[in-house]
DNA sequence: CAAGTATTGGACATAATTGTCTAGTCTTCG
DNA sequence: CGAAGACTAGACAATTATGTCCAATACTTG
């Protein structure tokens, strides 16, 4: 029993401009992810979505299943933006490992390519659901395995390449909610330190110098 | 209106042997602990809690007013027992600073001190609650200007002290639960490098051996 | 042991939520 | 324009939760 999404919102130029428009699978599935991200799976129910999108509640079993259902397709929508972003960005090409770093990097000064809320809300769902727990998991490990061979591509050996793969992407975990609100600028000074402190070597001054470059080029948004 | 703790509890030599073991407002705590702590404080449900418990559900209503009032307690006794392990363990006198780091480190190791994922657990939950999340907000300034006054202790000026400070703290975060299965020792090998990294020196060898003793004392149990 | 207090069980009321079903409306397209 | 398909509203049923009340039971103390 296959729910087809609406037709005349394919194209967006057979949607009514104004008043009348008609909810959409995907408009469900964006209320769902506000209210994950802000209130957690738990809050994410179908009279409240309803009410915010001003439909009735029946209208939902016409696009999900269940709420099941609408919570499997919310997973499925987080994989394929979030871990395909940062995997994508880690396989971008680049002409040093500081460049390389600063793609990474990109992903986590750019809401427009990756949510840290979104990545947040699904760690704490994983929290309560195995299935959900697997998929992150697996997400984490492909994350990290391409982190891993981007440094190798630029002569790391095996093992520092997925120490350094760890540190970068456990950076951003190590903050919780409050201190995304800190600058940015300071988090982005620390990346080159934790590229170097565990290895007991330091950073290149010139490794440091070209990553700050970068970083402004991203924060003027000139960046690929 | 005052809810008395039965007496009959208090000592426990007046307590029957076995079998017909009243409940207290102690388990009902207990009980809700372990289930914020595996499923959240969504799951924290007075019927569930009532039948693990073996009793009627609304025995409940004699130990608290109401459910707010029992994660009121909740919320207390987590404050009570985690935080305040953490603050006197920063604050124990230590001949070295090597020494003082690995007393913070203790509670980490040690989950008789301090629980890590009860610590996971409240900040899923702050997440979602204002009231919660000015607490951990609180507790966490707490926590980490007891670590930043121990470092001052051992000579640190105010702004580095700080820095590691918070090095040290959130390098506990910045695992998640999957990786706390993970050995101990990989995590605490890396808190000299955590501690030096970011300051452009190199952690001195004699620092990181003495380190490593007395995490090697702590895992055989013979420290303070 | 008896009286009084502490604690529990079960019935009741209320509300929130998920899911089903059906009649009806709106949209598209021949 | 008119029929087929896409979509929505509202009634209904079932489940699960919170909280109140009162009678019954267990425990403590004189």
């Amino acid at each position: 029993m296959t729910q087809p999404i609406p037709l005349h919102r394919d194209d967006p130029s057979k949607a009514p401009l104004v008043g009348n428009i008609k909810v959409t699978r995907q408009d469900w599935l964006n209320v769902a992810k506000d209210i994950l991200i802000s209130d957690g799976i738990e809050q994410v129910k179908i009279l409240p979505m309803s009410d915010r999108l001003g439909v009735s509640r029946s209208s939902f079993y016409w696009y999900f299943k269940s709420r099941q259902d609408l919570l499997d397709a919310l997973l499925d929508h987080w994989q394929q933006t979030n871990t395909a972003a940062l995997v994508a960005k880690a396989g971008t090409p680049a002409q040093s490992v500081t460049q390389a770093v600063t793609f990474v990097f990109h992903c986590v000064v750019n809401p427009q390519i990756f949510s840290i809320p979104f990545d947040f809300a699904v760690r704490d769902w994983a929290r309560r659901s195995a299935t959900v727990r697997a998929v992150l998991h697996a997400s984490e490990d492909a994350r990290i395995a391409a982190i891993q061979a981007m440094f190798q591509r630029h002569g790391y050996p095996e093992i520092e390449a997925l120490t350094r793969a760890r540190i970068l992407y456990y950076m951003q975990n190590g903050y919780n909610d409050a201190d995304l609100q800190e600058p940015l600028e300071h988090r982005m000074k620390m990346v080159p330190h934790y590229l170097y402190g565990f290895t007991g070597r330091h950073a290149p001054q010139h490794e440091i110098d070209d990553f700050r470059a970068y970083c402004q080029a991203i924060q003027t948004g000139d960046t690929p």
